[in-house]
DNA sequence: AGCTCGGGTGACTAGTCGGTCACCGCTATC
DNA sequence: GATAGCGGTGACCGACTAGTCACCCGAGCT
């Protein structure tokens, strides 16, 4: 974390303004970056002040202020409020969707799925745990970008579903899916106001089994009633 | 939207606007009702336009519309948006509650807890299908209102888990109250998109399974630790 | 040196919306 | 038939903020 000041300095004979530190990340600002560089710093300084404050609650000022920049920079780099918030919704939806996915499809889930259950569980108690700069899914915004995202975890969880029991319903398994990020989330949530009370081990293993327990009675259930009706 | 000429007419000597109709509601309108009844009509007017649009995308302007009277009167009655908003979510919630509560505490609901469950969870699925009119949990709106009206639920639940498996952790209980009315909401939500393809009697099927396998695998697993360290 | 290209600035605008207020007119009371 | 009280009105205001635009400046090319 720590980074040291950064002084006024002279460059081609020219005197710049010497500001006595404003954080290390001000090394970062007034620096001349390359767009990408610039698109990528905006957005995760969006991605801090949108996770900790909300989508509404956010002025554009606020984020430019963040990321070291005038707002007019943040518009040559994104038309619109809602356009910036679906970036980086969209950006940190993939990350997620990967890292789940990775640890569904890895070599010992289907060995050991209640592992690979628990293990997709804790992606989401660590995403409430993990430092408040990261984006969560802390607030429960409104906004059309957050069912996207939920969208994209469900459409993982799916097809490892579809992968374990490829007799369903597609229809069943999204709802099911959805009941599975659902319970995660809101425990999630209610976990995180309750740090004191519950370890995150607790509160996993009492996701899990709870969670496992209903997967595995759906499975028996739909095997049960593919075997009957196999048609 | 376009509303026609209004014409002046002249009464006891004054000037008043002649509105011809607007439609049969209007009958309601302007007439005038005692502070009571005009509170539940702002009431009624502000569910279905919340409802509808959430709340951030609704006006002032829209509830007073919606209710047929000036904005003037709305704050006759609420101070602010967020009182009203909140009467609202509260009076919702009470009614949900209680509604909850009645099915998981009746008669036979200690003798046929998977029946307790099922209905319970139908109640989800009932708000969703429900006419629009009705407050809906359709909006994941971020007010804190909302946190309340879940929360409420979520004792709800948690006071029933509690009677049936009273040696539970409280923390816990109102963590697993939480997943329930979490898979609840987002299979609620998942199904209401879906509803060509799955019948309301199947979503709540997978629902209960889920919920129910679930819990019973928590409950043998407390039950389980109990046994084992009854200290 | 001069030019141009592109990253960067921040004062400003235009529109929106929560909330107010001066006023109206019916009705019940004296 | 005056008057007080209350249900009701809607034009208006002030604050707030997404989005704009005229301009700045340093680097690299000619």
């Amino acid at each position: 974390m720590g980074h040291h000041a950064v002084k006024g300095r002279t460059v081609k004979g020219r005197t710049v303004k010497g500001w006595t530190v404003k954080g290390r990340e001000a090394a970062l600002a007034r620096e001349r970056l390359s767009r990408e560089a610039r698109r990528n710093a905006i957005l995760d300084a969006a991605t801090e002040v949108f996770g900790a404050k909300g989508f509404d609650a956010t002025r554009m000022d606020d984020v430019a202020r963040a990321a070291f920049i005038a707002k007019g920079l943040l518009y040559k780099h994104f038309p619109s409020k809602d356009a910036l918030f679906e970036a980086l919704v969209d950006r940190q939806g993939r990350a997620y969707a990967a890292e789940l996915r990775g640890v569904l499809q890895s070599a010992d889930a289907a060995a050991h799925p209640v592992d690979a259950t628990r293990q997709g569980l804790a992606l989401w108690l660590r995403q409430v745990s993990a430092d408040p700069a990261t984006f969560q899914l802390t607030d429960p915004g409104s906004h059309t970008a957050y069912d996207q995202l939920r969208d994209r975890m469900r459409s993982v969880i799916a097809e490892a579903l579809h992968d374990a029991a490829p007799d369903a319903d597609p229809a069943a398994e999204i709802l099911v899916a959805a009941a599975v990020q659902g319970a995660a989330e809101a425990v999630a949530r209610a976990w995180a106001t309750r740090r004191n009370e519950i370890t995150e081990a607790e509160a996993l293993d009492l996701l899990t089994s709870f969670c496992w327990g209903g997967l595995s009675s759906l499975i028996a259930g739909t095997a049960a009633r593919a075997a009957v009706k196999p048609a």
